[in-house]
DNA sequence: GTGTTTGCAAAGTGTTTGCAATTTA
DNA sequence: TAAATTGCAAACACTTTGCAAACAC
């Protein structure tokens, strides 16, 4: 487990003060690698370890380590928002079963061409996502 | 313009009755090629020609064309459906600033390598979205 | 006639916001 | 103590649902 300060640190250098709920946040979102959570799903897991956070809190601090940098918003179900702890460039499976994100490991795809913006416009990202149902 | 007659047999080939209300979103939907709609701008087209609809109708006749396969749903924002008309396999840019969505052409793009799904999944689909903005 | 469909209004879901109270620096 | 942050409850946007009236066959 990183020790308290790297999350301290990380929140520090986002320009924003390292309060009680941010850091239990951080602690669950970037204590181990690669997660995916959505606002209610982080919600229910603060509240599990007894972390008092609202509802309202986690939507904030979502928002705002994604605008950080330190998140990613990945758009795969029309209902809710889900965010990815690794910020770097890479695709995704969806379990449209039960609703969980996995991430494609990067050699595991390819994309071999990518169509050139319209006029004027410039490409922000290129997503893809895998939906996946049972056999 | 196609004629009345497609849009009837065509939905009554879905097995629905041809309604009013569905003959009037049909011509909408499927009277030019490669439509993207949401629930709401399909609504409000309807109201411009003074086709008497309600948005619950919409909603629902979006759903039955959809499992019908006359449409798919493509998700690109948390906030709302959109629904496409070409149900064909294929990818699309998004406008964040206004949005829009435009299909990529086929031979503007490729996947080169498509991950295997995980143990004991099928692959339903692969959506590439580009999401694009103003330079 | 019988079963389907519609439209309204109400309910539902996920998310955002206004604001007083609290916390941080 | 000044500015940022929190948590609640209310507001919101989009979507679904219950049900009586209207419609299709």
């Amino acid at each position: 487990m990183r020790p308290y300060s790297h999350f301290l640190d990380q929140i520090k250098e986002a320009g924003l003060r390292p309060t009680r709920q941010r850091l239990a946040l951080s602690k669950l979102l970037f204590g181990v690698e690669n997660r995916h959570v959505t606002a209610e799903s982080l919600h229910g897991e603060a509240q599990g370890e007894k972390m008092r956070v609202s509802l309202a809190t986690v939507y904030n601090t979502l928002h705002q380590f994604t605008k950080a940098g330190m998140l990613r918003e990945i758009v795969v179900d029309a209902q809710r928002s889900y965010f990815d702890t690794n910020t770097g460039s890479h695709h995704h499976f969806y379990f449209e079963k039960d609703g969980q994100l996995m991430d494609i490991n990067d050699e595991m795809i390819s994309i071999a061409k990518i169509p050139q913006a319209p006029e004027g416009m410039a490409i922000k990202s290129v997503d893809v996502v895998v939906r996946v149902v049972d056999k």
